[in-house]
DNA sequence: GCCAACGTTGGC
DNA sequence: GCCAACGTTGGC
């Protein structure tokens, strides 16, 4: 799952236990974090439009998606008009914090690592802020961080 | 249903 | 700040 740093970074989510993951408007993120995730899995926190951009820590999925409040909330910048609570269209998942990399494992490190190059972060154009990554691929980027 | 215009993402 | 790539919107 990517963010800002400068918005919400591993530190904030340190800092906070948890998280709501709201704000996501994007079929194919939403459909992730519906479909493809639950209570116990394992994500990677990338920091996107960093310096430099790369995963900076781990964090668990404590509550499967659930309708998205931001969708219904007139007030909010993600206020999405034809939401309903019988029909919330974005759902997120919470998540919580595992842990701070003890070092970024940076884009640029991720490239030039064979084993990772089928990566989705990598593939051309793939701007989608949740993304999959496969069990080699995830235990590739532990073996990175922590060696 | 097509597709041009527009907005967003995110690395550089 | 630039811009490639992609998603969404809305007129037709």
């Amino acid at each position: 799952m990517k963010s800002e740093p400068d918005v919400y970074g591993i530190e904030d989510l340190q800092r906070d236990g948890q998280t709501f993951w709201g704000g996501v408007r994007n079929y194919q993120a939403r459909n992730f974090m519906t479909n493809d995730m639950a209570v116990g899995s394992q994500v990677l926190f990338y920091h996107s439009n960093a310096e430099p951009p790369g995963v900076a820590g781990l964090m668990k999925v404590v509550s499967e998606a659930q309708a998205d409040p931001t969708a219904l909330d007139a007030n909010s910048e993600y206020f999405e008009p034809k939401a309903t609570p019988e029909n919330p269209i974005w759902k997120c998942v919470t998540v919580k914090f595992v842990e701070k990399f003890p070092r970024l494992v940076s884009l640029e490190e991720i490239r030039k690592n064979p084993k990772l190059k089928d990566m989705a972060l990598l593939q051309k154009g793939s701007r989608l802020s949740i993304q999959p990554v496969t069990d080699s691929e995830f235990g590739e980027i532990l073996k990175m961080a922590r060696g």
